[in-house]
DNA sequence: CTGATCTATTCTTATACAAGACCTAATGAA
DNA sequence: TTCATTAGGTCTTGTATAAGAATAGATCAG
C-alpha cells in the first residue's frame, strides 16, 4: 500500500491510469485491441461498469476507439480525424489543400540554445532537421523546417525521402504519437532565401507558423517553422 | 407518440435534449441552478443514474458546471476559460495581450451578399457593423470589423461604447452564447486604409483573420474580420 | 462562537439486460 | 458439389437502474 497509485483514487481512475500506462509504454500499440470490459474488470477485480467507465474516459481523451459488438482499440490515427488533421491549409472554397513534398533535405546537427530549451534537452544535443518545400499544382506554397531529438528517431535520415505526412511515420515507426500542437502565427515579409524557395518576390507577405508538437505524455517532440503563401490559400482553424 | 423526440433515442439522450432546450431557450439562464439529479429523474420518470448521464453530457459540452454537494449550474462563462478565450494575441513571452479599444463606430446597414449567406439571412437584411481599433501601450495593433444580425441584437448601437470583450455582452444582454469560432488566416500587405488606422506604412505585412462565430445551436451569429500587426505580437492557437 | 448533526447534492460502484457485430453450421437451390 | 443464404450462438459494447459514499452547506445545541 505504498505506491502512488494506491492513493484514494476512485477505482475507475486507477484502471484508467493502468491502461493508459500500457498504451503509453507501447505495450498496447496503435490498432491493438484492448481487453473487453469483462476481462478488464476481472483483471482489476472491479465490476464491468467500473471498467467501462475507465474505457469511456480513455475514449473521451481520444486515446482509444470503441465499437459496439466489436471491441475497444488503441486509436491509430491522431485523436480527431485523419492523416492530415494538423494540415490546416485550405483552398478558398474551404476544401482541404494537401501540398505534395517537392524538395527535401534531412540533416543531422546539434541543437542551438532555443531548440534545446524548447525540446527539453541538453545544449548541443544531436538533432535531425527536416527541410521541405511543398507544392500544389506545381506551385510552391510552403517551406518548412522541423527539428527533432535524434535519440527519439534513430535512422530517420536514412528514411529520406520521407512520406508527405510525418506524424503517422513518427507513430508507426517510432511509437511517438502527436496529440497536440501549439502554434504561434505571424505575418512577415519574405526574406530573400524564403522568397527564392517559394518562387515569389522578396518582401511579399508570408504567414509564418511556429509549432511545438506534443506527444501523449506531454513532451515537446518537434519544433517546426512553416512559411505559407496565402494568396491562393488560407490557414484554417477552429476555436472552442 | 408523434413528435420527433419520441424517436427511439436513448432515455438519457432525451433528457439531455430537453434540458438543453431549456437552456438554449433562456428558460434556464447562465448561472441558474438546474434541478438535482433526483428531481430531474422524477420529472422525466427515469432513474437518477440516467438523469445523471444526461447532465454529464451537458457538462462535457461545457454547457453546465457541476459541483459535488452543491448542484449543477448553467455555465456563465464561455465553455473553456475566461472572458478572453477567443482573444488569441500573445506577447513574445507567451503572456496574453489584451488590447484596449481605442476608437469605435457602430453602424446599422443592410447585409451584402456574402454576409447574408454566411449568417444565413435574406439578402439585404438589417445588420450592425462594429468597427474598432485596438491598442496596446498606446500603439494600435489591431483593426477589426464585426457584422451581426440586427434582429438578434436590438438596441446594440445605443450601447456604444461597447465593452472590450463582446461575447460576454452577447451572452448577458442577448442570450447568445458563443461556443465556437472558425477562422481563416492569411498574410497580407496592408492596404492604405488599414495602414492608416494602424499607424504603419502601406504595404507592410498584416495578419488577416476572418472569423465565423457560432452559438450553442450552431448558428453563425457574427462575421468578423481582424487585421493584426504581428511584429511585436503573435497569434497563438492550439490544435488537438 | 464552536462543534455536531442534518440535509441536499453529486460521485462511485455494482448489476441486469439490450443491442450490435461476427462467426459457424445448417439449409437449400443451382 | 458448390455457393449463397439463413439461423443461432457468442462475444462485444450500450443502456438503465439501484444503493451507498463523499461533499458542501445550513441548522442547532451547548
Amino acid at each position: 500500500m505504498s505506491s502512488l497509485s494506491e492513493q484514494v483514487l476512485p477505482l475507475y481512475q486507477r484502471v484508467h491510469d493502468a491502461v493508459m500506462a500500457r498504451i503509453v509504454s507501447g505495450d498496447l500499440s496503435p490498432g491493438a485491441m484492448l481487453p473487453s470490459e469483462f476481462d478488464l474488470a476481472a483483471q482489476y477485480s472491479v465490476s464491468q461498469g467500473t471498467a467501462r467507465k475507465a474505457l469511456s474516459k480513455l475514449e473521451q481523451s481520444g486515446l482509444v476507439e470503441r465499437h459496439q459488438g466489436k471491441g475497444t482499440f488503441v486509436a491509430t490515427t491522431t485523436p480527431e480525424t485523419s492523416l492530415f488533421h494538423f494540415f490546416r491549409l485550405r483552398h478558398q472554397d474551404g476544401s482541404q489543400a494537401i501540398p505534395q513534398p517537392f524538395s527535401e533535405t534531412v540533416r543531422r546537427r546539434v541543437a542551438n540554445a532555443k531548440e534545446a530549451q524548447v525540446l527539453g534537452l541538453e545544449a548541443r544535443s544531436a538533432m535531425f532537421e527536416i527541410a521541405r518545400v511543398r507544392c500544389i499544382k506545381k506551385m510552391p506554397v510552403c517551406y518548412e523546417t522541423s527539428v527533432l531529438n535524434a535519440d527519439l528517431f534513430p535512422g530517420l535520415k536514412e528514411r529520406s525521402p520521407l512520406p508527405n505526412a510525418l506524424y503517422p511515420l513518427y507513430q508507426r515507426s517510432y511509437g511517438v504519437t502527436i496529440v497536440r500542437a501549439d502554434e504561434q502565427l505571424r505575418a512577415l515579409d519574405a526574406t530573400s532565401s524564403i522568397a527564392n524557395m517559394l518562387a515569389m518576390s522578396e518582401g511579399a507577405p508570408v504567414l509564418e507558423v511556429e509549432r511545438r508538437a506534443f506527444d501523449i505524455v506531454g513532451r515537446v517532440v518537434e519544433l517546426r517553422f512553416s512559411f505559407y503563401l496565402t494568396s491562393e490559400m488560407h490557414y484554417s482553424i477552429s476555436l472552442r
